[in-house]
DNA sequence: GCGTTTATGATTGCTTTCGATCATATAACG
DNA sequence: CGTTATATGATCGAAAGCAATCATAAACGC
């Protein structure tokens, strides 16, 4: 019989929180703990499988990324095949030999699964991000560097005078960044203690590329972290005469599409 | 045809770093990507289970649940129970509003995973153990901290003048440690960069607490990292008396069993 | 070297999983 | 309130995965 929509779709976001607590679920045991039958777990999995946003395997299912940090289980859902688009154009900067900064976020967490899928020798990386940190833990091929500092848990990143020492510290080659929000006058985030950070490694990065999916296009939040100027890349799915239309003060050839 | 034992290891080894890489990969692709038959395939996978490394599915197989560090997952294996027991006894040390330092290894993980279980209310926890702060990044019971500095994937920990300023900076009530051997003459391990961030950490703490299961009893490495007169406390699953047989010089009161 | 051991690939029968189809009951909609 | 749309569970044939067996050829041990 049928069911109320909101059932569905509630049903189907507690699969999806399964996956990323047990990591792998097989059919029978999904439709158990859902309460369904097995064939409409299974009809539910091929819905979510559709969407990317779980991987499925013969008799089970796993969830489509890692996220064990549960801050960012949320914001990893919204856009997920655009940052995964970014994320392998961005991939791009990465150079062999270089050290790279990665800021905190969800879309620099995409980025770091890309390196670890697609990996560059030599290439050192710095970060305040847990999740990417972790992601890149246990590639040979990549010297890893945290900042340090007080992890603030709510914004998934490490913060505090240690991370800002390490910036002091470190050179960087290429600083990738996300943000919350870009429009004509630069790009934003909510939180200070972020923009404080960020505005202290684009002071010292050698070149800076953003990674923005469309979605933040146009809207913008208390703390504006760069000017336009300062920004030698954007790595967008956003077209590049959209950009232009909204007023985004970049050179086509600095603008990559994803 | 038969072949070599050391070929079949290595298969093994790059079989199970496959499955690193990729999170998972299905029985036919693995065979594909080995060179192998899907039967040989199979039966690899099953060993490897066997042995614990791997984690199989139908149709597929996933590296072994919980520890995503592979430096990490063969040492978490062996004395698991052990490790469990006094990690739960160890659990009683963390007091509410203290400041903790967790040092590296896989009974620290194990620490970490009872404090994520059992949370203590306004603890805060140091680490230079990504593992651990992993396990522990989305409490928000735990003021989490991280020494920072350089990730050495082999041993699994942070290392650099940026971590030792860390231990400068923070005040540490009590501090958790793990070692490789133990003995009447004090604590032993092997990487130099290890103990000299160890015996700092002890210079400083208020309290110092050492975890070691007894499969470490009577076993001596490169680097002694301190006597027992700095030791306030040993949590072990070894009993008191053998510990004494052993010429282990604390008093009864400073041993706790797991 | 020679005999033994054993890792491998092919084959076979069995089990599990899957996708499609269908009747049904209930939500959604006018 | 009546009609339509659709989510569900049951069933069934097809496909895939698996464990076991077996012949073979190469590595290992003496």
């Amino acid at each position: 019989m049928r069911v109320a929509a909101h059932v569905v779709e509630a049903r189907r976001e507690s699969l999806s929180r399964l996956l990323e607590r047990h990591r792998y679920l097989s059919v029978p045991e999904l439709a158990r703990q859902l309460g369904v039958s097995e064939p409409t777990a299974r009809r539910d999995l091929s819905v979510l499988a559709g969407q990317k946003r779980i991987t499925r395997t013969h008799g089970g299912a796993m969830p489509e990324i890692e996220v064990t940090f549960a801050s960012l289980r949320e914001r990893a859902r919204v856009a997920r095949q655009a940052k995964a688009r970014i994320a392998r154009r961005a991939h791009g900067f990465l150079e062999a030999g270089s050290c790279c900064y990665l800021d905190a976020g969800t879309t620099m967490l995409a980025l770091a699964l890309q390196l670890r899928a697609h990996p560059v020798h030599g290439i050192t990386v710095l970060t305040n991000n847990l999740a990417a940190a972790n992601a890149l833990s246990g590639s040979d091929q990549v010297d890893l560097r945290l900042t340090g500092g007080r992890w603030l848990s709510r914004q998934a990143f490490l913060f505090g005078p240690e991370a800002s020492r390490a910036i002091d510290l470190w050179d960087i080659d290429t600083a990738f960044f996300s943000a919350e929000g870009m429009d004509a006058e630069g790009l934003w985030n909510t939180q200070p203690e972020v923009v404080e950070m960020q505005r202290k490694v684009i002071a010292k990065a050698r070149r800076v590329v953003f990674c923005i999916d469309s979605g933040k296009l146009g809207h913008s939040t208390p703390n504006r972290l760069t000017t336009w100027d300062k920004v030698q890349h954007l790595v967008s799915d956003a077209s590049p005469s959209l950009l232009a239309s909204r007023g985004i003060p970049l050179r086509r050839q600095a603008i990559l599409s994803a």
